[in-house]
DNA sequence: GCAAGCTACCTTGCGATACAAGGTAGCTTG
DNA sequence: CAAGCTACCTTGTATCGCAAGGTAGCTTGC
């Protein structure tokens, strides 16, 4: 797992809680991770297309629809794999990182 | 930082010893990081250009000369950079994946 | 000394991610 | 009903990483 890190942020996020895209974008800058809807739009469709996110309309007092994320059972099945992905990379990169001196 | 979790783990490997192409995909292998020659030819040509590598001529017993790689000044400032970028990151990951579940 | 095979270096073309910029359309407000 | 805001989406570009293919030096066996 080299890409798709921002992935796996939005499919953890997307664990706790639906939301829809400015609020994913909050969560995510509050994380210091930023990220542009330009980046998510096609991201969410995609996931949404592979079946990993489902989502529902809901209206708003101060515009036009919203559509909440949430993810599928097959969602809930890939963030695991993702952080299964994820502890495996960072465990490698570790191991290089603090030095490979034994030479 | 999204990209260049591989670049983060050459420079490391570099910190630590001179070494060539096969070597270092080698080094990477045995933390479970699998890249091609492909992959690392052109990033170190890349590094290169930059001036945070250098390398000097070796020849070898066994066949053709081989390019030996190292950082140079630029490029272990370089690396200091890439590790605060690596623990920034880790650390906005992690703050995810363990839960938003404060709302 | 030359052909065959190995090693090492490098390039090209492709797919995917992330970003900037721009576009469409619904809703509210005056 | 026009202006402005919000929300969703698309297009074009740059870069990374990979697979596949290519060049050339060195050794080995005849």
């Amino acid at each position: 797992m080299r890409r798709g890190i921002l992935e796996f942020c939005i499919v953890s996020v997307l664990a706790d809680k639906e939301i829809y895209t400015a609020g994913l974008i909050d969560s995510l800058k509050s994380a210091d991770l930023i990220i542009t809807d330009g980046t998510l739009y096609p991201m969410l469709n995609r996931l949404q297309k592979a079946k990993l996110l489902q989502y529902r309309w809901e209206e708003s007092e101060f515009g036009p629809p919203r559509k909440y994320y949430s993810l599928t059972t097959a969602g809930v099945e890939y963030l695991s794999k993702l952080d299964t992905a994820w502890q495996d990379m960072t465990a490698s990169v570790e191991s290089i990182r603090r030095g490979t001196e034994s030479e």
